[in-house]
DNA sequence: AATTGCCTACGAAATAAATCGTATAATGTC
DNA sequence: GACATTATACGATTTATTTCGTAGGCAATT
């Protein structure tokens, strides 16, 4: 089983899911436009990321390339159920509705949410 | 606005907004019936949650008394947001049908869902 | 009134996470 | 080839959170 991300991991993550492969000076620019934080900071946290498995990492070049090595469907999958754990006693339904009834859906959302559950049924 | 409850702070929140009202040995006792930890921890925590006013207490009785400051209603619906914005890059939807779909929701969640939905349309 | 037990307060240690400074090596530029 | 630039590695510090030991006070029991 894969290692939880930290809150910095995620981020770190989320960019690596987008770009496919990147540098520690590609990721931290991205991050950088969200956040103040240093590079050796980012590199840091990459390296730790290396170290759990979080990604992997080409050394081929003198500037490594990282890529994820987790799967954001996976990582999702773990995050969404410790959540619900934790903050909604485990029951899906309440956050289900806890985060509609706040989010002032579109038409558009709510159809989509139709269409999931229709096509959820016929399984 | 209300200071952002840590992971053991929520798990206190939860147990009062359960008991409503309740001393630290009442909390304590629930705590420990999931996880191993001393009463002082546990004590401590309280005193730190007073600080923050996440938690109200009625200090009359040697035993104070103490109660959620906060609602879960609000609790969770900060939780969520952040939830969404750091794991789901702000899409609700995403996060629903993630959870939705992970979850194997039996006939009766799914309708409950869908006339959620409907309600909200409603609006 | 002495003993025992439970309570709060609070400092301090333990743990986890994030941040950064500096050393050292490789690369590119003049 | 010397110099500036950019890279990795890594220890140390900072910050946040959790955990716990101990002191002092109040209360029930004998």
């Amino acid at each position: 089983m894969q290692e939880k991300p930290t809150a910095a991991e995620l981020e770190i993550l989320a960019i690596l899911w987008e770009l496919k492969a990147a540098s520690v000076r590609q990721v931290h620019e991205k991050l950088a436009q969200d956040k103040e934080t240093g590079y050796t900071t980012t590199l840091k946290i990459m390296q730790n990321m290396h170290g759990k498995g979080l990604v992997s990492r080409d050394e081929k070049k003198r500037s490594h390339v990282y890529a994820a090595a987790v799967s954001q469907q996976d990582t999702q999958e773990s995050l969404v159920k410790t959540f619900i754990r934790k903050a909604f006693g485990g029951s899906t339904n309440k956050l289900v509705m806890q985060a509609l009834g706040q989010s002032e859906p579109s038409k558009e959302e709510i159809e989509e949410i139709r269409a999931f559950l229709d096509k959820m049924e016929n399984k």
